[in-house]
DNA sequence: GCCTCTTGAATAAGTCGTATGTAATGGGTT
DNA sequence: AACCCATTACATACGACTTATTCAAGAGGC
């Protein structure tokens, strides 16, 4: 029902995930293909590809003769996109948030300081792009721009890492500012601070300035880290 | 075949999962559901069960009328523990383990800083205990107790971060460990080193010396760097 | 009499074959 | 060249059968 389905596959997966994310399904929980299969009106069938995607996120297990039972958050597969999302839309988005955010204080200052070495006239072309899109942005409620250009900006970097492990963490960091900016209401513009160590740190970039580009990622980090203890206490 | 079976779900994902890992399936192959059934003698609702779970993976892709088809590399969910172990049993290992070893060399520095703030003395015992563990198999060909010691050591520091995305990374870790100890036959003892980091670093965390837990780990994670270097060019 | 081991029945997921729906592709027609 | 239709391969669905696990009842030993 209202979803625009797409799949049915896809619309009950995701409520499940949706729910069981949000913690309504208490770990030890069973549920039972023929139960989930009434509540969402499809086919067992259907339930029975959930399940098994379910599974292989880890945030329930199948066991014959016992049902489905929903495995402790410790156990999930916290780095699937997916499994993001969904925790970011439930009630610990908050902690969630800040989890996210010290991890990408680890990450990203190493990924800056691999990307100056490894930049290529391309990225360092974008990553000055993304940078002057930020201060067109920065005043005047442009929000959703700004977010663009933010996000867009970061994923550069964690690219021209050369290290896949970095690059994969684009859409991670892309929940994470969408969430910051659209979940905690953003009245006020970004911090101009924020705005100048972005420019410097494409600076740094271009240069091939490792430490500048590490130290100023650390910068950006400190000041995200701070705006969450502000805004979410 | 000859696999102990345990579900036809889990013997089906398994190999399919390790073909296209290894680079078996280039990007843009198309594969299709009931030839897989024929091949692995199996119903067609198994495989799509295991495509739904390689799906979710996004590692295929799977389009009415076109087939399934493989996706490049780069789109897929690198962080997912299964694909890690796929990818590690393939081809392209060496280059996966520096992949991953750069990880490292980012999080757990951080992780360290925050175990020595935030760790209990339960887990400042096990941390000990891990590393006295190591110091007593650290010589005479003891590699897989030695090993069994590292990891643990290694988990519980990211565990004692506070941190779950951290402490999610200790599944990482320990398919990095136990592939170099395994894969690049290390005839040798472990570095002395190494072994004196980890015994200073339980020190550090125990004393609640952040920024002596950082650098330690750092430098641990320079020489894991550095015998890549030497043992896989 | 109590504890343990075995056995069997009940249960719920696992597997399979088949039928029907649906969308994208490619070729043929106007 | 634009449109339409047949083909194709996945999507969804259903129901029967299989298998593994659990729980409990009963037999046997202490």
């Amino acid at each position: 029902m209202t979803t625009p389905a797409q799949g049915l596959h896809t619309h009950v997966l995701d409520a499940l995930g949706l729910e069981i994310a949000a913690g309504d399904c208490p770990p030890g929980m069973v549920l039972r293909t023929d139960e989930l299969a009434q509540r969402f009106e499809v086919s067992r069938t259907v339930v029975r590809e959930v399940i098994r995607v379910l599974e292989s996120m880890h945030l329930v297990e199948s066991r014959r003769r016992v049902g489905v039972t929903v495995r402790p958050t410790e156990e999930w597969n916290v780095y699937d996109p997916q499994v993001i999302r969904w925790r970011l839309a439930g009630s610990d988005r908050p902690r969630q948030l800040r989890s996210l955010t010290v991890l990408r204080s680890a990450v990203e200052p190493v990924a800056a300081g691999l990307a100056a070495r490894h930049a290529t006239a391309e990225h360092c072309a974008a990553l000055t792009e993304c940078a002057l899109g930020m201060v067109a942005t920065s005043r005047g409620q442009q929000l959703e721009g700004y977010l663009r250009h933010d996000i867009a900006f970061h994923r550069i970097v964690l690219n021209a890492s050369g290290n896949e492990m970095f690059a994969r963490l684009g859409d991670v960091v892309a929940e994470v500012l969408a969430g910051r900016t659209h979940h905690q209401v953003m009245f006020e513009d970004p911090d101009p601070a924020a705005v100048t160590l972005h420019v410097r740190l494409a600076e740094a970039v271009r240069e091939g300035d490792a430490e500048g580009a590490e130290r100023l990622t650390k910068e950006i980090a400190v000041g995200a880290l701070h705006e969450l203890d502000v805004l979410a206490p």
